[in-house]
DNA sequence: CTATTTTGTGTACGATTGTACACATAAAGC
DNA sequence: GCTTTATGTGTACAATCGTACACAAAATAG
């Protein structure tokens, strides 16, 4: 590479890696589509991935060996996600009241605008593939320490231990992850349904968050 | 049928519906068995059933008409181990020290003893067919239920109403099954690992519940 | 006893799958 | 400029899939 080329040099002759970059995210879209199309990952194949993203079956495996390594890009994919959720949930005021009805309400649109993406999270964090099991459930654990570590600095719940404030803020993931399922399959003009769910979930939280602060640390012993 | 034959007048000579169910049952063995192999129930095929079962393909047909239907009776047979759970956690003593750290125990030990069964319902409940997973919806309502109508008649926290406990039931129910994948996973001689995931599941539960003794049901508004 | 229905077998066919190999084309390296 | 390398295409093959049809055997009905 002489000259850098800022990738906006010529505007339609792109890059090499460009250009890889981009089937091979025309590949993770296409298995996301097909799943929002209700088939599930783990019976996706090869070919009808690469058919459904324009391309040759062969092509695949210019980018992922088989569709585990593919679904792996996409757990990451659901960890910035999960990350930016977080994000902007600290940005948006901590201050005010209602804060669980109005956290609940951002989730909810939150699920519903990643839809596909929290598709593929729900059917694939029990089920499949074994590894990616365990990469989703890594990926859910560092979003349950960010979350603590986000309660301690805004000095919530600061008579916990660390232990017991990562405890249950797995409590409230775990919530928050069922939730996603039941939101997804919502039939779409039923805002009675909606607001109920939606009611229930607002008090399972906020019966979390009273068992927090009743909450004793053990002592010393076990 | 002229002498009603009671199913033992001939030993080793069955009757057709016997023979039936029979197979039946093999066929559904066969599909639990193929996904406590690792396979996952939504990509199981009619004749790869067929063939852990020892007939051929078209034998199936003879009793279901697709895999769906095969996993609907699967979710039944869910129910009745759920239902058979929460019988015999009411036999045994309520009133005793510890009583989550010894459901739990009990909870742990019914999960692996029943594996397949909840492997299904753990990788069915958010992933594949959309009938399933409204099936296994339904049953998990029920499980709730029941659990709400033995806390009324254990006089347990007798100051929320109905519609509070059943809030409390399922997030109860929400982190059992939670659990259950979790449980499955363990790699079956790190008792250390066990022991800290154990300790987390009592310790969320018990945070549940000293929400709920604090929980004040809502006023008439709203 | 005869006729019918049920249950499982055997064979067959078209569609689809994963993957191997040879090839084209265009970018990157020198 | 020439060579190499990366990316996508085309063809091919064995395996598997769901399912249709004809058939065997045995239990049930009359």
């Amino acid at each position: 590479m002489t000259t850098p080329s800022t990738a906006a040099d010529r505007k339609d002759k792109l890059t090499r890696t460009e250009r890889k970059d981009l089937t091979r995210n025309s590949l993770l879209q296409a298995a996301l589509t097909l799943m929002g199309e209700g088939r599930s990952f783990t019976s996706l194949g090869i070919r009808e991935i690469a058919r459904e993203a324009g391309m040759v079956p062969n092509a695949f495996y210019r980018h992922f060996r088989n569709t585990d390594e593919l679904g792996l890009e996409l757990v990451e994919e659901v960890g910035v996600t999960l990350r930016r959720l977080l994000r902007e949930a600290r940005q948006s005021g901590v201050s005010e009241v209602d804060i669980v009805r109005r956290s609940v309400k951002v989730y909810q649109q939150y699920v519903i605008e990643n839809r596909l993406l929290f598709l593929f999270v729900s059917s694939e964090r029990s089920g499949g593939s074994r590894i990616l099991r365990m990469a989703i459930r890594n990926e859910v654990s560092h979003f349950t320490n960010e979350m603590a570590q986000d309660f301690r600095r805004l000095a919530a719940y600061t008579d916990l231990c660390t232990a017991s404030l990562q405890m249950v803020c797995g409590l409230i993931v775990t919530s928050m992850l069922a939730a996603a399922p039941e939101i997804l399959d919502l039939p779409p003009d039923q805002p009675m349904l909606e607001d109920e769910m939606m009611e229930n979930f607002v008090n399972q939280l906020q019966l979390i968050l009273l068992g927090a602060s009743a909450w004793k640390d053990k002592p010393r012993t076990q």
